[in-house]
DNA sequence: AAACCAATGTAGACAGCGACTACATTGGTC
DNA sequence: GACCAATGTAGTCGCTGTCTACATTGGTTT
């Protein structure tokens, strides 16, 4: 920052300077308190420089949303390469993975996943998007390989695998949520077990504990 | 309608008018497209009216949040009333139920889920939302003394089962959610199977006393 | 029946917002 | 050194939510 601070006129990277302070804003006082202005005023740029880099608001959320989906997959994968290459353990590992990046996210995850969000046509969240949903479809289906569901559409049981992380962060995430009182880590890894199952289950690779 | 067309100064239930309207607006072009103003426009009232029976927009939501979790619980049950007495059945049909009502009242649930909205205060919400829990996880409860997922701590069923129509109501209303070329009612049906399974189930009615 | 009054709707004002415009300043390129 | 596209500024517009003072109503009390 030293070097940017008398910056006269340009400010040298304007577009992830609003990127990290909209999610300082979110994470803090929430989606509706952001606005463009409010965070012109905290950059000590005028009220009409954001409109540069983002043409509108929808714009900017756009921007949070691409970026909440990357972290999203870079925390799942992060989480199962943490674990080794069995295919079970690893899904049970993105499932966690998943929860606990919302968990530890709040903010950015209900963002990400704002549903006003969808309306605005933008191909760099579509890709986002789409990176994700296929890493956890082929994640999904090396377990069903190995006798996950083998008789299930993969379609269906993708879903379904889905659903329980995304619902349980839903749900989690509200701060009326459900059994806020239960240990949170003990309560998603018993969760996860309950769609993949490792605990008692013979590894088809080498056996791991 | 008949009878208020020419109401010169009192509305009759503006409180009521406002959800009704603010319920369509919502369908038809979504929250953001939401304004007390243009509600007062719609109806014919000042622009000030509608803050006579919400004091603030937060209210407004609230009111509107709460109405969804009645009609979610009333859908949930009804769809449990429609099979019979046996818990697993039950809990199965709930489980398509809540599913169907947010495809069917995209809006509408978006709107109850909206994350913002837990920050406003509000006996009602807390008690609809409360409410509707309640009837969950008494369902969950009953099909678990008889022998769904005896070993599991009942908090974490409950939530493993609210979280896959949760979660697949979140992703299959957005618009380029997943699967949406397969047969809705198929998956749905399919995909709950896999949480609450009745089908190669012998009945446990005949147990019943 | 008349006076009262709390509830309900109106009208005006205010600051804040997103978006648009015309203009100012910059740094790289020929 | 002159150009020029990119980037930031300042002003303006219509819209919003919220607040205030005022107007109108219907039910209640006397």
């Amino acid at each position: 920052m030293s070097d940017a601070d008398q910056r006269s006129y340009h400010h040298g990277d304007l577009r992830q300077a609003l990127l990290d302070r909209a999610a300082e804003v979110i994470q803090s006082r929430g989606i509706e308190a952001l606005t463009l202005r409010g965070l012109a005023r905290d950059l000590k740029v005028s009220h009409g420089a954001p409109n540069r880099p983002f043409s509108c608001k929808d714009d900017l959320l756009t921007a949070i949303a691409t970026e909440g989906y990357s972290q999203l997959m870079r925390a799942t994968l992060s989480a199962a390469n943490d674990v080794g290459n069995d295919p079970w353990v690893r899904l049970n590992a993105m499932g966690q993975g998943f929860v606990h990046w919302a968990l530890n996210n709040t903010a950015q995850f209900n963002t990400t996943m704002h549903p006003d969000l969808s309306l605005y046509e933008s191909a760099e969240l579509k890709q986002a998007t789409e990176a994700f949903k296929l890493t956890i479809k082929e994640a999904v289906a090396a377990t069903q390989e190995l006798g996950n569901h083998s008789e299930e559409d993969l379609e269906t049981l993708n879903l379904f695998t889905i659903s329980v992380p995304m619902g349980a962060a839903m749900l989690l995430t509200q701060k009326d949520g459900l059994a806020t009182h239960v240990k949170r880590d003990k309560l998603v890894a018993d969760l996860i077990e309950l769609v993949v199952p490792i605990r008692n289950r013979t590894s088809s690779l080498t056996q791991e504990t």
